[in-house]
DNA sequence: TATGAATGAGAATTCATTCAT
DNA sequence: CATGAATGAATTCTCATTCAT
């Protein structure tokens, strides 16, 4: 393994450790200290491997992703229907899957982050995000409306579902809410026969 | 002026006079010592009016909406078509009014404080507010479909519409997205003749 | 009732008051605002009564000596034996009768004050009130060794056995060992026949 | 030497180092930052050695017994009356030598601490001091009473003795009155022959 | 490369005391 | 007389970051 490799692995690793360190106290009430015994490491340790705290919970949802999306991608491929494959695709904010629940609290804390520090790098890093997994989105509602499906309409609903997705998740609303508003959603977003 | 009243204006005074301050650095980069000098009172008198620097932010949202709401009220009553009313309702999320910019402002640190200390008062005011609003887009949506101008189904929505508003919202969405939703939404929900 | 003798009383009033407040949090914990709140008065008001804090619980233990003292009186002069006036004498530091449990926790508080703030004023009420009753307790030795009842050396011990009583009461020591003691040394002092 | 090591040393003399701090200003009048200034390190340094304020005096404690107590054990081991080892073993109470009359004073703000926060670990390290103490004075006078030197009774006056000692100390009474204290004692514990 | 000891700026909060009403 | 609003100095403690080893 390359010198440059260890590295990135080792950043990787560390960055994991603090999961659920992130999950129990909530990124602003963490320490490097904290942080470090948890890794395993050295407080010095810690910045050989980040810049400050904040690089440390990018490179967490970075990873969590890197675990999710290929999943995702396989249980996008197996699904047959477009529901299906919609409810697949926001598993992040629904599933009861212990790994999802961390991935979603994670996701929680990264919006934070993102809020109290709107920084140049998180709001690109942030869109990044949102472009991938609205392209997935896309992807599936064209093959919705190609299918006769749905309505070619339903493309224009596409950036504000992640949105919605999002707000319902800051306030807290429960699962049942999210699943009543897709299945509305979609009816409305149905082709009419 | 009776004390208590007194108390009361004062504690709303200064709540309001550290609007600026919450605008430009965030609430998290704020000291009590800084909230002090642009209220023009000592430290220790910030504690005789609060129990701790949230405090302030909830106080100020309040001040906020005292003022916003008369104004929205009547905004709506002097609306005639539905679509004016939603989108006098949606003024927070889209007006380029320089009170409301900064209501807009005010309303994304306290969205940052809710993510970062979820404490069960915080979540109670934040679902009273929530509720707040939603009961006012419900009248306007009731009074839409009662006038055969709205689809039945468009109550559906309701509860989701702040959240995309939320969520359009925390990931900086620009204001012609939102309105671009608004509009679609619009057309999907009404009657078709 | 005079200007002054009222200024007296409100003092007493005041000062007892605070009685409960001293021993459910400890004199250091305790803020003048507090003291205010028990007393029904004004913070302000305080300082009208009092120079400091300190004050306060000098007052207390004055106020509760008021009380105590004519009720030992009593008991002194009722009682037949010196075994029984020496229990009485004591009692501050064995009593389980309520009020004297509270005057002996005002007495730790009292204590722990002179240890922290030695100063001239303090060292004087305290070496004063240390007078008061190593003088009662002589008498009442002297009537023992009056009575042939006691040694003549008994005298001797006088001014030790106050300083055990408040050393078996600052390493809270239980009842029984000091009535063992108390015991012990009487047996010792006791005119052998 | 070990790391390990190095800290408890580090930890030990920085408690040493603020023994005139206590003693010159009291335990109550001192700040963290001066305790910081007169160790010669950071305020945050502290922390790293000690959990609280509190903590610091009680290392002083231990560091005043890790000297005194070798000192002790010989000076006893040196003597040879019973009367001799019992004037040893309260030389902390007693003893005019500068190094003495600094742990007397360290150990009066110790008692003063103990009053202000009598936390369950305040109270075990205090009992325990005591029971070492005690343990010692018991030997001295077993050993008498082996000796035909003292009555049996002797040994019921070793919990007292201590606490008398402390009352003295506290009430601040002068070393010939404790002197007589302990010579009255001794003759009254002395066998008759 | 890894470390953790050292740090000092800065945080929130407290509080005895003053003084205008 | 009584008050309580106002205060700012002082307190303890935290923590991201640095750097010598």
């Amino acid at each position: 393994m390359s010198k440059q490799l260890k590295k990135i692995n080792k950043r990787k690793a560390i960055a994991k450790s603090t999961c659920d360190l992130f999950i129990t106290k909530g990124f602003v009430n963490i320490s490097i200290s904290e942080i470090a015994k948890v890794a395993g490491i050295g407080k010095g340790t810690i910045y050989e491997y980040f810049t400050n705290k904040e690089d440390i919970i990018f490179e967490l949802m970075s990873c969590l992703q890197e675990d999710y999306d290929p999943k995702l991608k396989e249980s996008l491929q197996n699904s047959q229907s477009i529901n299906e494959k919609i409810k697949y695709l926001f598993s992040l904010y629904l599933s009861d899957h212990p790994t999802v629940k961390t991935q979603r609290q994670i996701y929680k804390e990264f919006l934070a982050v993102t809020l109290n520090n709107p920084s140049a790098a998180i709001i690109e890093y942030q869109n990044n995000m949102m472009e991938k997994y609205t392209n997935i989105l896309l992807e599936i509602i064209q093959e919705g409306i190609e299918n006769n499906e749905l309505k070619e309409s339903a493309v224009h609903f596409i950036p504000s579902i992640f949105a919605t997705m999002d707000g319902f998740f800051i306030s807290r609303k429960p699962k049942d809410i999210i699943i009543e508003y897709i299945d509305n959603l979609s009816n409305l977003l149905k082709k009419e026969e």
